[in-house]
DNA sequence: GGCTGTTCGTTTGACCTCAAACCATTTGGA
DNA sequence: TCCAAATGGTTTGAGGTCAAACGAACAGCC
């Protein structure tokens, strides 16, 4: 087979998010929580000492808010998480890590990514730089315009949850 | 900042995977189906009229045997597919297409992911290399050894259902 | 003061996920 | 023959996902 076919991509692209699945799930027995809970943990965390509102959360941990309450409740439940109303505004839910929240986000399964970024950094410049160009190359093609009115499904399998990532800028 | 930072790679990927997951959903309003019941169907399909057992989908589908299990159930509810157990070794079952379930394919969104592959395919073959080089290093960095020993976590979020994917080889 | 619209979260309902427990049935010996 | 192991599916339990419906509480305007 002489020309590379177009498929071979789709193949890869399943194999990374499968690879990032199984990692994933990975994760999450080794820290007793899911991977949906430590993201919320790591993001309440994240917030500092003064908590955060649960909306304000919703983006990092990138679920729906009705998602997120039930992520929440468990992890209140689990004695993770403080949950109040806010007395300023009472709609507002503030949340807060509890002693025993922040000691599971401290023995966690570490900053999450880093050996892959690892690797990725120990590349000569140069090819990240073409990684990521052909990355971005293949973002494009996804996203432009009219795909959504038309279909592609990747990989061979329904991957549910357990795909995660973090969002905070490494670079600040 | 001169150097592309490495967890540029990373973002790029969550939004291949997120942009997959938003367009799979899509697909699923589109046939009233879920993925997962879609890609049920068409395995089933795929088997030619005598049907499948559940067994032999499971692969192509990709899910574990009691989350097919349920899929087939609502299938059957729906009208989609017939569900009998086989004479020969009554510990299988057999599946196969209604005359619903056959017009539900037919209908369905298209082999899926052809718009993806159009333009893939539209690409000189030196750049469509290049791509499926860079992905594949990318799949090499991940799924090497104790990658499972560490951590990545990718995307902003829990995607869950919604990314599925042809198996079937476009080549043969 | 009182009404309306918005915002924040929670609840509800339907599905999907998996692992583990559990039937049924078939197969392989003893 | 009869029992144990293997096989094929289903059930169960705990989570997770979303959209949509809701209830509170705030904000603005008359």
């Amino acid at each position: 087979m002489p020309a590379p076919p177009a498929y071979a991509v789709l193949i890869a692209i399943r194999r990374i998010v499968r690879a990032v699945s199984l990692h994933s799930r990975h994760l999450g027995r080794a820290s007793g929580l899911t991977v949906p809970q430590l993201l919320t943990l790591k993001a309440v965390g994240d917030a500092g000492p003064d908590g955060t509102t649960a909306s304000a959360i919703l983006d990092a941990v990138g679920v729906s808010p009705g998602t997120l309450s039930g992520i929440v409740q468990r992890l209140v439940d689990a004695g993770q998480l403080a949950r109040a109303r806010d007395p300023r505004d009472r709609r507002r839910v503030v949340l807060r890590l509890s002693d025993t929240g922040r000691a599971t986000l401290d023995d966690a399964p570490r900053p999450l990514q880093e050996r892959f970024l690892e690797r990725l950094s120990a590349l000569p410049d140069s090819e990240r730089d073409a990684l990521l160009d052909a990355l971005e190359r293949i973002v494009d093609m996804m996203e432009a315009g009219d795909l959504d009115a038309s279909p592609i499904l990747i990989s061979d399998a329904v991957l549910s949850h357990a795909i995660a990532a973090e969002t905070d800028d490494p670079a600040d």
